[in-house]
RNA sequence: CGGAGCGUAGCGCAGCCUGGUAGCGCGCUUGGUUUGGGACCAAGAUGUCGGAGGUUCGAAUCCUCUCGCUCCGACCA
């Protein structure tokens, strides 16, 4: 491709509304354009890098025997209505009419439409197993959409869905489809992890997550220092061994603590470390329930891991006028002693001895607390937030170490949900009616190449591997009106053209210094300068974007090695 | 949804408080000089100041409404 007959407009200013810099480089670098919030066109250069990643996705997901289809966006609303979502889904789900007044929707997603095909399609066991996968454009109507292709409401997302006849082989499904993303995420040269996922409210056995590490990741992980165990911070389990509740041993004591509400004001005003102290949260839950939880001071509360115990859809911080009503005091003193509600103690609790709470009145907190004697506990949970240090649940000596992470995959095991609630079933080896057993399995097209960035750039520009670069090599003709660079140019590019390689040769008539800046910020891995000054000794300079490693190569033996690094690059992953 | 902020040339912004011919930088066009890290000189083009209504002799500026965009949003017990 020649750049002057291109399209590739790059700004030198960063745009104002773009928060993150993968966002800021592809708007940069031509990549993306925004119609509206959330919604981007995928301009030339940008699409490359989709196209690369879709490739790649296609052919692991074959490998791993699943059969690419297509289904439609719109979406006939009697098949959300039948699964139960139309009403469930909320407004993320963009509903309207047809000429006819019929309703529909964009598909958020597309287990209602393939559990539709596959039951009418599909009425033995001997047709199984099945794994149908497309690679389409999403609508959901995200409340706050943010940092360009990461969270957009129109997005690019491979969804693929399996079925089988028993758990056993939704669980073989299940690993195959695991690897496969391990295979694909590795190909894409990007540093990830596999973690265990919350599963929510659907209740399956198992889901794990593939986040790439990044700083500007919107979710936490932890993972073992020593063992494989790797968990979403949502779901990140904590065990205590043998964990023993001390003798009491001071007296308890009601002491004054004017105006001293959060835990850092009790804790320096008592001259304690933090860890000294039982807060006591009062929750609201999706039930209309009010309970209390105690956590050590210096601990956060799961929400998640909290719903979940309680088997709730969601729990939320009280509101002040039932804090009031159910502690008789303002948010700042909830204390556990005399609480007229179930109180749960994070199992982190049960450790502790002679420690401070609140006193359920303003400005009186207590200290020499214990468990039993001073107050009863209805239950230990597991409901505290994980942080690096933890000790491993898995094995004996891990501890944890925490990252942030961007989801770019999530593979589920559905069970019966879609096919009990549509019917969809096939006849086993004994004649008898089954439902089918599903898993689904998504990635985020788009978001993965916007990790990629996230993960590979510098003060410059962006440095997509090379698997993603939209070209594999650049030629920077810096002198294009001095015949010999360009015809040196010209001979190269059609050399590495015939090589097969995806080379952007840019002839533009502009001075050396807008190229090289263009050449840095759009982060194409190889880059080749003719100029004249090395040109008269017959060399080229071959830059490595991401090292900046730079060596002169006479120009016959260029072409060459631009092909040995560029599959070298390619199939170092493999 | 709640809160905050912003809509002025393709991009980044000033002007608004205190109403009086709409500006700056980058980019773009033409000519010239330059040419290894975002050049210089000269001459240009480009705006319904997000939209509607109101106040006023006069509105980018004041008022009301509206639309769009961006950010933040519950560990505070």
């Amino acid at each position: 491709m020649r750049y002057s007959q291109y399209l590739l407009p790059t700004l030198k200013e960063t745009p104002a509304d773009a928060e993150v810099i993968s966002h800021q480089l592809m708007m940069r670098a031509g990549m993306i354009r925004k119609a509206a919030a959330g919604i981007y066109s995928y301009m030339p250069f940008g699409l490359r890098s989709i196209r690369k990643m879709e490739q790649i996705i296609r052919e692991e997901m074959n490998k791993a025997g699943a059969i690419e289809c297509l289904m439609p966006m719109a979406n006939p609303a009697e098949l959300w209505q039948e699964s139960g979502r139309w009403e469930k889904y909320g407004k993320e789900l963009l509903r309207f009419k047809d000429r006819k007044e019929t309703d529909f929707c964009m598909g958020p997603t597309h287990e209602e439409v393939i559990t539709d095909i596959i039951r009418n399609t599909v009425n033995s066991y001997r047709q199984l197993p099945l794994n149908l996968y497309q690679i389409q454009t999403k609508f959901r109507d995200e409340i706050r959409p943010r940092f360009g292709l990461m969270r957009g409401r129109e997005f690019i997302m491979k969804d693929a869905y399996s079925f089988d006849l028993d758990d056993e082989g939704a669980d073989k499904s299940y690993s195959k489809m695991y690897q496969a993303y391990r295979n694909i995420f590795n190909r894409c040269g990007l540093k990830f992890r596999s973690v265990e996922a919350d599963s929510g409210a659907i209740g399956g056995s198992f889901s794990h997550e593939f986040m790439v590490l990044a700083e500007s990741g919107e979710d936490g992980i932890v993972s073992c220092d020593a063992c494989e165990y790797a968990a979403n911070v949502e779901k990140a389990e904590l065990v205590y061994r043998d964990l023993e509740t001390p003798a009491a041993t001071a007296v308890l004591q009601r002491v004054d603590t004017p105006g001293q509400k959060t835990i850092e004001d009790v804790a320096a005003f008592l001259q304690m470390d933090p860890n000294q102290l039982v807060k006591t949260l009062i929750v609201q839950t999706s039930e209309d329930k009010v309970l209390a939880v105690l956590l050590r001071g210096d601990r956060e509360l799961n929400e998640i891991k909290l719903a979940n115990k309680l088997g709730v859809d969601w729990v939320l911080m009280a509101e002040d006028d039932v804090v009031k009503r159910t502690t008789g005091a303002p948010t700042g003193f909830a204390g556990p002693i005399g609480l007229k509600i179930p109180v749960i103690a994070d199992a982190e609790v049960r450790g502790l001895a002679d420690f401070v709470v609140g006193g359920n009145a303003v400005d009186v907190h207590y200290t020499g607390a214990n468990l039993n004697r001073d107050f009863a506990v209805s239950q230990f949970a597991d409901v505290r937030q994980a942080v690096a240090g933890d000790p491993c649940p898995r094995c004996d000596c891990g501890k944890f170490e925490s990252w942030r992470g961007i989801e770019v995959g999530h593979v589920f095991k559905l069970g019966t949900k879609y096919s009990d609630a549509m019917n969809a079933t096939v006849l086993d080896d004994q004649g008898k009616t089954k439902p089918l057993v599903m898993g689904c399995y998504g990635i985020g097209v788009g978001r993965t190449v916007a990790a990629a960035i996230e993960q590979n750039h510098d003060e410059y520009g962006m440095m997509l591997p090379m698997p993603l670069a939209p070209f594999q090599v650049l030629i920077s003709v810096l002198n294009p009106k001095d015949d010999q660079v360009r015809e040196a140019s010209e001979q190269l590019y059609q050399q590495l053209l015939d090589m097969g390689i995806e080379v952007l040769l840019d002839d533009r008539d502009e001075r050396p210094g807008i190229k090289f800046k263009d050449a840095d910020l759009i982060g194409i891995p190889l880059r080749v300068t003719v100029g004249a000054r090395n040109l008269k000794e017959g060399n080229l300079e071959l830059k490595e974007r991401a090292s900046g490693e730079q060596v002169l190569v006479p120009f016959d033996q260029l072409a060459k090695r631009v092909q040995q690094m560029v599959d070298e690059a390619l199939f170092v992953s493999l």
